[in-house]
DNA sequence: GGGCCGCTTGCGGTATTCCACAATAGCGTC
DNA sequence: GACGCTATTGTGGAATACCGCAAGCGGCCC
């Protein structure tokens, strides 16, 4: 797993260093990228961390970088930094899905924790979804049959009451469940449940 | 409990008979008001559905009368219709927790699914609220035991392991269980993990 | 034809939960 | 002092869950 970073890109050279000096006097990780280009270039999806760019870019511009993003599937955070004009081009990328935008000229500390709030996002984002994976990897093992019982361990029917719907018998509703238990690496149909809800909230 | 709403506020009342048209040839319930000062006047807590309005308004403005709505613990959608040169401030109120914007001119069908929307999302917070209300008070008549051994029933713990833990019997945790359950209205620690995992949720 | 997998069912036994009833002690209120 | 509530603990018994082991059947694949 990478080291997260805070992304930044402009065009401009003594806009990049200010940046860096305020983001490492503060303890935050970034990295310079001189323009769209060179940063689309260079990403991994397995980058963690956030992007801060400049609404208007020279070659393709922040918004576009933004698009491309999202259409390789990057779920980093992105923050805009826009000019007074620009604050309807900057809510059009929040509908989109942009993290958010801050306006020129900005308080330093502002964008500072804007960035720091958007790394959480992403740091907690990435835990939820590893979560997720694990969980689904489970799901994934389950037999038809065994699913159709799960379910309904998880609206919390007895077994014979399982048996009774499913048209089996009990002792056949219990290996289930037992496998089921196994599979998804619990111990009792409430951490079945827990574990469930952690993947649905 | 009254019923759902679209209200309207608008100054212009041409604005305010077209768009009553309109909504109504759609089917949407709706209510107009010629001021925010109307509409705050006569607000009540139980109302459902959500609110359009411009954001400059004659008197108390758009962006004013959120401000006060929300002071009052209103929970309903509001929708701002605003003029190209009031994005930035409607990006404000979308910050402050506005459910969107729409800018003139814009298509009517636009408006209306937006109100449909809205609509939709307030009934769906409000069922859910209802919800959380119901759980919350059975939750309050539990004592402080019976939480501490709900708590640990909802990590899937055994009665046995429970009561080591709180240093008490077993056959005590047996009967705050049973009053937690009934309580709780249910018949499973299953079924109490998902009625409190929609709590979360 | 044989092997594997999934589904099914059973046995025997242990552990846990649920149900009903009963009782004591401490605390707070009337 | 009596009453109500909560916490605690116990008895007896029934129901349910869990565990390990064993086995047959049908379908699929080699």
């Amino acid at each position: 797993m990478s080291q997260a970073s805070a992304h930044i890109i402009d065009d401009d050279e003594a806009i990049r260093d200010a940046l860096e000096w305020q983001f490492r006097t503060r303890g935050v990780p970034c990295t310079l990228w001189p323009s769209s280009e060179a940063f689309l270039q260079a990403w991994q999806p397995n980058w963690r961390g956030c992007i801060v760019l400049d609404i208007r870019l020279e070659g393709i511009s922040g918004l576009a970088c933004f698009d491309i993003l999202r259409g390789r599937h990057c779920n980093l955070p992105v923050i805009f930094i826009t000019g007074h004009g620009d604050v309807p081009m900057a809510v059009g990328a929040l509908k989109k899905g942009a993290f958010d935008f801050i306006e020129k000229p900005f308080n330093d500390n502002e964008l500072v924790e804007l960035v720091q709030r958007a790394m959480a996002h992403d740091a907690e984002r990435q835990r939820a979804a590893a979560d997720r994976g694990t969980v689904e990897s489970r799901l994934a093992t389950l037999t038809a049959r065994e699913r159709e019982v799960m379910e309904l361990i998880l609206e919390g029917k007895y077994n014979k009451v399982i048996a009774d719907e499913l048209a089996i018998s009990m002792r056949t509703v219990e290996a289930h469940r037992s496998r089921v238990f196994d599979k998804m690496q619990v111990r009792s149909a409430v951490e079945l449940a827990q574990m469930l809800a952690t993947l649905r909230g």
